[in-house]
DNA sequence: CTCATTTTCTAACGATGTTAGACAACTCTG
DNA sequence: CAGAGTTGTCTAACATCGTTAGAAAATGAG
């Protein structure tokens, strides 16, 4: 192809939205060639913009780096997870299955894309206690938050803080999923799941000792 | 430095434990450049070959490549974190502090070297479930359950099978060591250690609901 | 003292992230 | 509708990385 074939012609306006689109494309893209060659750590500019039918350099019209690039595959990730949490919140009819539900819907997020729950949560240096978190990422956090007011009111971490229950359960998702994912898990996704279904038990039951 | 000036001198046996001795060393050095380099992505063979004196080709000689070398700093940090919880669970008189020592030991091993726990738990394919896992790995497993059997007999999990608390107790701790490490706990370190508290104390006290 | 072995290095390969510079295709102005 | 100017895209290159091959030097053994 000789330097300088137009993918887009058209006024300025309709080029601006067509970077946009690429920049859509582009995330789609790494996590396509994450998922196939097996991590975002194999994931390749060159491979990126191949596969929108590009070359590497592309990339750095939508991205400064790599690192921009696989920061807004994690805010892509995180809004997923935003909208399956709610979702689930959403459709439950009585308020002690919302736990469950949730937790549910926490768990199918990362079977479904062990590599993008990866890179979320192991991405060094992404800002999340501080004002510039992604959106998307707090409003995961306000769900759980939510989810512990209504399905776990009397959980003896809320004595500390209000925001510490909510905490504890994320961190309790991320130990089991992180460790079931990376075969840390003595009979593997199926038994995890199980395991999911205790602490969910566990959690929504915990009462301060008298 | 003219190519070959020996470094060690001697019988094929005074060679031989010279050998692994320098492998030790390369371990060490990976681990020092991590620290450095801000986590083992950026250790580079060269400069591990660097930190002991020699050129990167040496390090071949002990690790068939860069990942042989990553899962030798792994086993050496299960080992050293086996040895802490076990020196954790040994220096407690009371069994109701079992639990608050092992994780406090936990915390601190994570806390002296991010870097090392990072890599423990997030270098993929490293086998567990499987009877050629690290002795060391499954040696902090066996502390885990030991704790939980002494100092949390009743939780509700035991119900499912004999290792099902101490999977979730690692879960528990892993995920809000994880968490805070990564930066997601609001209120940084500090907090986190409160909160890790705040878990202790639910997963001792979680009884199955009546 | 000679020789085979072992240790260590230099040099190189392909792949990677990233940048600079060239050039062609397009839009816009007159 | 013609030229100018902007913008999209590529090729080529750089430094660095993991890794390998092969040469050269130093040593222990006979």
């Amino acid at each position: 192809m000789p330097a300088g074939q137009y993918r887009v012609k058209g006024t300025a306006d309709e080029r601006a939205q067509a970077r946009e689109q690429l920049r859509a494309e582009l995330l789609a893209a790494a996590r396509a060639a994450a998922a196939e060659g097996g991590g975002f750590e194999n994931v390749t500019m060159r491979a990126v913009a191949d596969r929108v039918g590009y070359t590497a350099p592309i990339v750095y019209q939508s991205f400064a780096n790599k690192r921009a690039l696989l920061l807004g595959v994690v805010d892509v990730g995180f809004a997923e997870l935003a909208d399956r949490l709610d979702a689930a919140r959403g459709a439950v009819d009585a308020e002690a299955g919302m736990l469950p539900a949730v937790a549910a819907a926490y768990w199918e997020f990362a079977a479904a894309d062990p590599h993008l729950y990866r890179l979320m949560h192991n991405l060094p240096d992404v800002p999340f206690g501080t004002p510039d978190a992604p959106p998307s990422a707090i409003r995961c956090f306000e769900v759980l938050k939510d989810t512990v007011r209504t399905a776990a009111p009397g959980h003896p971490a809320t004595a500390y803080d209000d925001d510490a229950a909510a905490d504890l359960l994320w961190a309790h998702l991320h130990g089991l999923v992180s460790l079931t994912l990376e075969g840390r898990i003595k009979g593997g996704p199926a038994r995890g799941r199980d395991l999911l279904t205790e602490l969910t038990a566990a959690f929504a039951s915990a009462r301060a000792t008298p």
